[in-house]
RNA sequence: GCGGUCAUAGCUCAGUUGGUUAGAGCACUAGAUUGUGAAUCUAGGGGUCGCGGGUUCGAGUCCCGUUGGCCGCCCCA
């Protein structure tokens, strides 16, 4: 039993668990720059403010925060977007646009730890400032959708719902309520899907009963599947603010078509994510079995970075957090297997042969193979194990009668084939072993 | 923050109505085996039975507390 335990909800990666999330995150960082974009960081503490100006300060319950011996008031960062607004805004006049980033990085909640939820994980965040249209939300979805295929997930295993608070504010506008009314109400959809009709009675609570007409509109817009029904439910007679809507709705869905990414996209104006500084499309990824938390999140937040990084620049993001995205890689037997083997391992005779090794155990690493051999001189039959256990390809054999004759040989551990190659270019022969046919 | 449930070796688990020095398989180390492969045999290391207290002549076992895991609620940027 060891005598420290890690913090609840933290967790130790071991070789081979590092190894598939290396893994991950080496097919995550592939795609975005497959997609043209360009990765940053930013520190893991931060000034606790900047957390409360973007989510106000019922959100420092969640927040890993403390105050530093500079008496600054700080906080390990729960998201990425307070920080990467920061960053685009500082520099947002000089940025070539549109500014297509991406990161991979940790964050902290101090929350209750449950299935696909620790109080620290991975993220992976991309972000696209400086379009406004649709073109941004196109570009986002295909990358998050690339993100999940790359790992051979399909349209049977996962899909994107799409939905849009930019329409949800026209249309509740539409029927009379004011924004702050609107605001309540959108909480209530969010909630609607888990909680049913107990959705509403916060709202209800603050603003009195919702007129059961109004109530009937709301529920049969947020059970909306599908474009058609978006279009006969406000095509007729609309605003032009919601003609031009349903232009970029167009627009959208065209592009991701297109893409012949449509069978992954689903409408449904029933997701409008609890975020409040959403203004736009929103979409979110889930397993298609429903089992498991979101995989996926985000949508387009255009009022942010002028909030909390100065000047005023539109924005669409994302993010797929690595706990659920394992678990559900693991469901679906599809978690990467790792090889960690070396590709050469070396049986060595003696002292006086592990000499003459050693020269070219060095030459060959320099080249790039991955090679190993055992520490201690040990017996021939338990080195040829150690050389099987490893997981080699080949073994090299320094053994007294080859060096007498000048010669080393290599073994194919898996045909049991052997060759000798001159002891003198033995770095040269293992490349053209291996580059060989 | 609330509720349910669980905790014995690195892993999977056994452990009698409370009774001697807490066991097995797998894994690990070494030997049999000083020049050729996943076998076999033998030996070894590894446990304050999550932690603390209580009941008892005696607690892995019963009781209370606590910490941690899992599941659900709240929340989920």
């Amino acid at each position: 039993m060891a005598m420290f335990q890690t913090l609840p909800g933290f967790r130790d990666f071991y070789p081979e668990d590092l190894a598939k999330r290396n893994h991950i995150f080496r097919i995550w960082r592939q795609t975005a720059a497959a997609f043209g974009f360009v990765e940053y960081d930013t520190p893991v503490l931060e000034p606790l403010d900047l957390y409360r100006a973007k989510s106000g300060d019922e959100i420092e319950a969640q927040l890993f925060s403390f105050t530093d011996k500079g008496k600054r008031e700080v906080a390990l960062r729960p998201e990425m977007t307070p920080s990467v607004c920061r960053l685009v805004g500082e520099r947002a006049g000089s940025l070539k646009r549109p500014i297509k980033w991406f990161s991979i990085a940790e964050f902290y909640r101090y929350e209750r730890m449950q299935k696909g939820r620790g109080r620290c994980f991975f993220q992976f965040n991309a972000d696209i400032f400086g379009e406004a249209g649709p073109e941004a939300e196109i570009e986002l979805i295909a990358l998050q959708i690339q993100c999940m295929r790359a790992f051979g997930l399909t349209p049977d295993d996962f899909c994107i719902r799409l939905s849009d608070r930019n329409l949800w504010f026209h249309f509740l506008g539409s029927l009379g309520l004011d924004e702050e009314k609107i605001r309540a109400l959108l909480g209530a959809v969010d909630k609607f899907e888990r909680n049913g009709d107990a959705a509403f009675k916060g709202y209800e609570e603050r603003f009195g009963p919702l007129d059961p007409a109004t109530k009937a509109r709301v529920l049969s817009f947020l059970a909306i599947r599908s474009f058609d029904e978006i279009e006969s439910a406000l095509g007729a007679g609309a605003s032009p603010a919601i003609t031009a809507r349903l232009a970029d709705w167009r627009k959208l869905l065209g592009g991701l078509s297109a893409m012949g990414l449509s069978a992954f996209v689903q409408v449904d104006l029933g997701v409008v994510r609890g975020l409040a500084y959403y203004t736009g499309f929103v979409f979110e990824a889930f397993d298609r079995k429903g089992e498991l938390r979101a995989l996926a999140g985000g949508g387009r937040y255009d009022d942010l970075v002028g909030k909390l990084g100065g000047s005023d620049l539109p924005a669409v993001g994302f993010a797929i957090g690595d706990m659920t995205f394992a678990l559900l890689l693991d469901e679906r037997g599809l978690t990467p297997v790792v090889s960690q083997a070396p590709d050469v391992y070396c049986v060595i005779g003696g002292e006086a042969e592990r000499k003459s090794a050693f020269a070219d155990i060095l030459a060959l690493r320099a080249i790039g193979y991955r090679v190993d051999y055992p520490m201690k001189e040990v017996a021939f039959g338990k080195q040829f194990k150690a050389a099987v256990e490893s997981g080699a390809k080949v073994a090299l054999i320094y053994g007294s009668e080859e060096l007498a004759r000048g010669v080393v040989k290599l073994r194919d551990l898996g045909d049991r084939s052997e060759q000798e190659f001159p002891a003198a270019a033995v770095a040269e022969s293992v490349l053209a072993f291996f580059s060989g046919p």
